[in-house]
RNA sequence: UGGGGUGUGGCCAAGUGGCAAGGCAAGGGAAUUUGGAUCCCUCAUUCGGAGGUUCGAGUCCUCCCACCCCAGCCA
């Protein structure tokens, strides 16, 4: 499926395809190999969630196994239909294919609720009247142990008649829990009787009103994977202090083919943030314009910003899988991008502030259509027209009167090609009286130096990208940068705690007077095309034919800006 | 001074007793009609620290240190 990925050789082997390549060694599950992703709607998915996606349908697939999709959805207080709908969109959009194995936990709560029920038979779970607060002070704390609950040691008869009661809605939210009796003492506190069901008198978006009680996720999630046959549940780390209740439940309740917990580090990248409830704050407090915010690393708003499903996948399927906690730098992400469009995104023209460049000597009324290569790294995609005239538009920033050491691009006096067109020699330019900037420049070309003709050979240091005047659409781009400023190492807890202050404030730079060439007139929304000498850009989904937008993807390498840098930091 | 984890270059990350892969970043160079891409070179005498076992230790043992997670009727 994704045969091409992972082109840079001999790819090492995780530690949880070890396990899995230990496990099919000994032929537990009988060779089997079944994961699952399951997420809980509550939210969208990010790129951290991307990470585990790859992951899960990625070992399914490297071990000829299966990835179900599912949807944990137990706690009808924090979920709801919308997400769902995002996630499935996010995870076909990746590339990810479930077949008919999209599964939501609710579809299993009659059966949980039987298991529930031959716990209790078994002396070995049961109805506590503790409220919240007592449950807490019951449990101790780290280095105290737990007190039993008074309700321990209620008959199994009991039992089930009151958790028939709870079920029923005999009982009100909060006053009564089912737990598993373990033990109170337990090192782990997830061992001292945990929670088992809850009652929550709210309908869910699904089962609607047939239930008001609803089971945990430590009760729920083993479960869920055995009825699925999953056999290697993979998660995140913070589940680790969870794995002996999920193997304590498996085990009294089954006895083959026991699903194994296997918890990864989870992803964590610079210059973002990663956690949901952080996420929420900005999309539900405005700093971001919704969860498809170009500048999220929402799945949506990746996809938005125009980062593609491929770049995504290799980005994963690189970083590594581990039990480190590690943070890493988003340059990683944009190089993958970078790497992608490089080899499938058309080249095109646009000038982002435009600069007047009048061609003295070129004919007033003449129009050349000049040859264009749409990928020099791809001979395949041809070339296109691109239209040349007298009066043309170049970048501000690539002229200067008083130009800097190792400037190559144009100044008085100097010569630059322009791509695809000719070579051109500053002879002055026009400031403005006002403002005191420099409103146009006036030039000469050489007309033996077309692009392809016989005298195109001489070498000029520099070459501009540049659109006609008469001929260029205007265009909306919208400059993206990262969503949060560099952490400062010495206020890091600080930072971490304040995530609002780091909050970017040139994370977004509108142009509205931007000029493209002609060729882009009808840009279909979510295409990519690469500015030339500027970076990668994608067709935002407000655009329209005569009303362009596009969003920067990511800029190019640009090894001149890191001159310039040196050269200040030396205090030229 | 409870339990569970993790510590390999600026950032990820291989390595499973025999002389520290790879990628990103960084620096230098070649070439170049994108200061892009490409190509070449440089970048850990050392694996959190200290001891020990061994002919030999990032890998085994002991002790120590640092960081992360856990006291929701969240997942």
């Amino acid at each position: 499926m994704h045969s091409q990925e992972n082109n840079n050789s001999k790819e090492s082997v995780n530690f949880i395809q070890s396990i899995i390549d230990r496990d099919r060694e000994n032929n537990k599950y009988g060779g089997r190999v079944h994961l699952r992703f399951p997420p809980e709607p509550n939210g969208y998915l990010h790129i951290g969630h991307a990470k585990s996606i790859c992951l899960n349908f990625g070992l399914a697939e490297k071990n000829n196994g299966l990835c179900n999709l599912r949807f944990d959805d137990t706690n009808p207080s924090k979920e709801d239909i919308e997400y769902i709908d995002s996630i499935i969109r996010d995870v076909r959009w990746l590339g990810f294919n479930w077949e008919d194995r999209l599964y939501y936990a609710s579809d299993y709560f009659d059966k949980m609720y039987e298991d529930a029920v031959s716990l209790i038979k078994q002396g070995k779970a049961y109805v506590c009247d503790l409220n919240p607060e007592e449950i807490r002070e019951y449990r101790g704390t780290f280095t105290k142990p737990g007190k039993e609950s008074p309700y321990r040691n209620r008959s199994i008869e009991e039992n089930l008649s009151l958790f028939k009661q709870m079920k029923d809605g005999i009982f009100e939210d909060g006053s009564r829990v089912l737990r598993a009796k373990i033990d109170m003492s337990s090192a782990n506190l997830n061992m001292r009787d945990p929670v088992l069901y809850r009652i929550v008198k709210k309908s869910h978006h699904r089962t609607g009103d047939k239930w008001c009680i609803y089971p945990m996720y430590d009760y729920a999630h083993p479960l869920e994977d055995y009825y699925e046959r999953i056999t290697h549940s993979v998660c995140t780390l913070e589940f680790e202090d969870h794995r002996p209740l999920y193997d304590w439940l498996l085990s009294n309740l089954y006895s083959s083919e026991l699903p194994q917990q296997i918890e990864f580090a989870r992803l964590d990248l610079t210059n973002t943030i990663m956690s949901k409830r952080k996420l929420r704050i900005l999309v539900e407090e405005g700093y971001v314009s919704g969860w498809d915010d170009p500048r999220l690393p929402t799945i949506s708003g990746l996809r938005r910003r125009g980062y593609t499903p491929q770049a995504i996948r290799n980005f994963c399927n690189r970083i590594g899988v581990a039990k480190t906690n590690s943070v890493v730098d988003i340059r990683f992400l944009e190089h993958c991008i970078r790497e992608d469009l490089n080899k499938n995104a058309q080249r095109v023209m646009a000038v982002l502030n435009p600069l007047k460049l009048i061609i003295d000597n070129y004919p007033d009324n003449l129009t050349e259509e000049l040859e264009g290569e749409n990928n020099p790294e791809d001979p395949s995609a041809g070339s296109r027209k691109v239209p040349f005239s007298k009066t043309l538009y170049i970048e501000k920033e690539d002229f200067h009167e008083d130009p800097p050491k190792k400037y190559f691009r144009l100044a008085p006096g100097r010569e630059v090609r322009l791509k695809n067109a000719y070579i051109v020699k500053s002879q002055g330019f026009v400031r403005d009286e006002k403002t005191g900037e420099i409103s146009e420049v006036h030039c000469t070309y050489d007309p033996e130096s077309k692009s392809g003709g016989a005298g195109a050979k001489r070498k000029v240091k520099g070459t501009l990208h540049w659109v006609s005047a008469g001929h260029a659409l205007k265009a909306e781009v919208r400059l993206y940068d990262y969503l949060l400023l560099s952490e400062d190492k010495k206020q890091e807890e600080e930072a971490k705690a304040n995530f609002i202050d780091r909050i970017n404030p040139n994370s977004l730079e509108v142009l509205t007077e931007c000029l493209v060439e002609p060729s882009l007139a009808n840009a279909v929304k979510g295409n990519k095309y690469q500015f030339m000498r500027k970076g990668y850009f994608c067709v935002d989904l407000e655009s329209k034919t005569g009303n362009l937008v596009f969003n920067r993807i990511v800029s190019l390498r640009d090894s001149w800006e890191k001159i310039m840098k040196i050269n200040q930091g030396k205090g030229k």
